[in-house]
DNA sequence: CGCTATCTTGAGTAGCGTCAAGTCATGTGG
DNA sequence: CCACATGACTTGACGCTACTCAAGATAGCG
């Protein structure tokens, strides 16, 4: 394995995508990283991975051993507790790094499964350790990762902890609309790619509550619905529902 | 400043509470560091911080520098809403680390309030960031520590997310009830520091429905409930009430 | 084309929130 | 040291939001 530079036939360097040479520059690791530092991420990045839709990355339990950064599709993280509840502890696209919380544990405390036909980048976590010792903004960059990560979470916890149905799920339809813009596509026109269960299930709602709210956001011209389809018509009038429990 | 060993006629060296000499090593920042790893730790913790009950360690929206380490007492983090909602997003005891959160931004996003009369470390976190990168064990415990407050966080989605409020409830008494025992003191008799309305609000719930558990729980036999003090008597039927929805 | 998963919608209900009244602890100033 | 003010807590009655159960519609997939 250690000097073989194919497996199965398949050339390794080839299934290799560059960061140099990624489009993702702007929302992956690089972030911040001069040419030459870019570079030498290339040479910790493992390799590409693919994951059919309904696959998963990584199962609860399994050991840590790598980040994966998205490349393209769409991914959800879970726990499960023993009576079976499943709690969706986030949706992953392109540009994202997932893994992070199983640093602590050297195992993934959370389950990813694709929801779409997927590609990710592996980065063995221990080289990244090592080549962030040696590059500080690669090693500013990964901390800014997992501090976001956590602020992330506890915005959810507000969300959970502090927010009604409506509010929920209006504070997601913007929160998903600014990261399709931020990729480059429409931010008032996308499909879904999650259940309505997924959704309930991250939002702390039951799925009829979910789909209930949609027709309600239909009814009041804010947004359509049409299956997995959603537009977006009127940001304002969502943004005038989320307006009293957004931060200070 | 950068000259004088004392301000206002105070020692600042014998502020300084040396790593070495800490009884939290098993908990703080120490955690696996060699002898020698934890004097270089010394150099940069900055100073020993008294909070008095009720002021602020920080508030959201001032500039980070520095992670708090918590020496003694005990504090609250919340984020406030537009609208004055307040979600508390931790309770933090001794040997726990405050300011992780800001990294992302250098920003606090959240503000910590000391809820008795309480002690920090002060650590810088670029010279944290320096030192971490010629120590691999600081660099790796300084990653885990970051990794465990994500798990942390989605512990708690979990439980505002799929949890009733007696499990939510019990799930707290319990996380309690160990982190009290990790440091020494009993796990079966202790003080509350914070009120109904802090665990309503960490837990999704209003404080009157906090305030009709314990009595429920208390009629129960579960525990025995004295204004702020606390005595598990049932640690079992706590466990079985958390048993469904704990992680598999 | 039919099977299955997903979604929508309705009716009834339970759990938790809201409002209100009263008790109890804490601390402060006289 | 006591009187009083204030904040914290408890408990009850009632209401509403979101859940449960159920039936039917629709879409996706082999």
């Amino acid at each position: 394995m250690a000097t073989s530079p194919s497996v199965k036939g398949i050339n390794i360097t080839a299934l290799r995508i560059a960061c140099s040479a990624c489009n993702l520059q702007e929302l992956c690791l690089p972030i911040g990283l001069t040419r030459e530092e870019v570079e030498r991420l290339d040479a910790v990045v493992y390799r590409r991975r693919r994951v059919k839709r309904g696959e998963h990355l990584y199962r609860a339990g399994e050991g840590f051993d790598s980040l994966f950064a998205v490349r393209s599709g769409f991914f959800k993280t879970y726990l499960l507790s023993e009576d079976g509840r499943e709690q969706v502890t986030g949706f992953h696209m392109m540009g994202e790094v997932m893994g992070l919380d199983a640093i602590s544990s050297d195992r993934h405390p959370c389950s990813a499964v694709a929801l779409e036909d997927s590609e990710t980048c592996e980065v063995p976590f221990s080289e990244l350790e090592t080549l962030s010792r040696e590059m500080p903004s690669l090693q500013r960059h990964l901390h800014k990762m997992m501090s976001r990560e956590i602020v992330r979470d506890q915005g959810i916890m507000l969300l959970l902890g502090s927010m009604k149905a409506e509010e929920r799920l209006a504070a997601f339809l913007v929160n998903l609309s600014q990261r399709f813009q931020a990729r480059g596509y429409s931010p008032c026109a996308f499909n879904l790619r999650m259940t309505r269960e997924e959704i309930g299930s991250y939002l702390g709602l039951k799925l009829e509550t979910v789909s209930r709210i949609f027709s309600k956001f239909q009814e009041e011209r804010l947004i359509r619905v049409n299956n997995k389809a959603i537009q977006i018509l009127d940001p304002d009038g969502l943004n005038a529902i989320i307006g009293p429990c957004m931060l200070r």
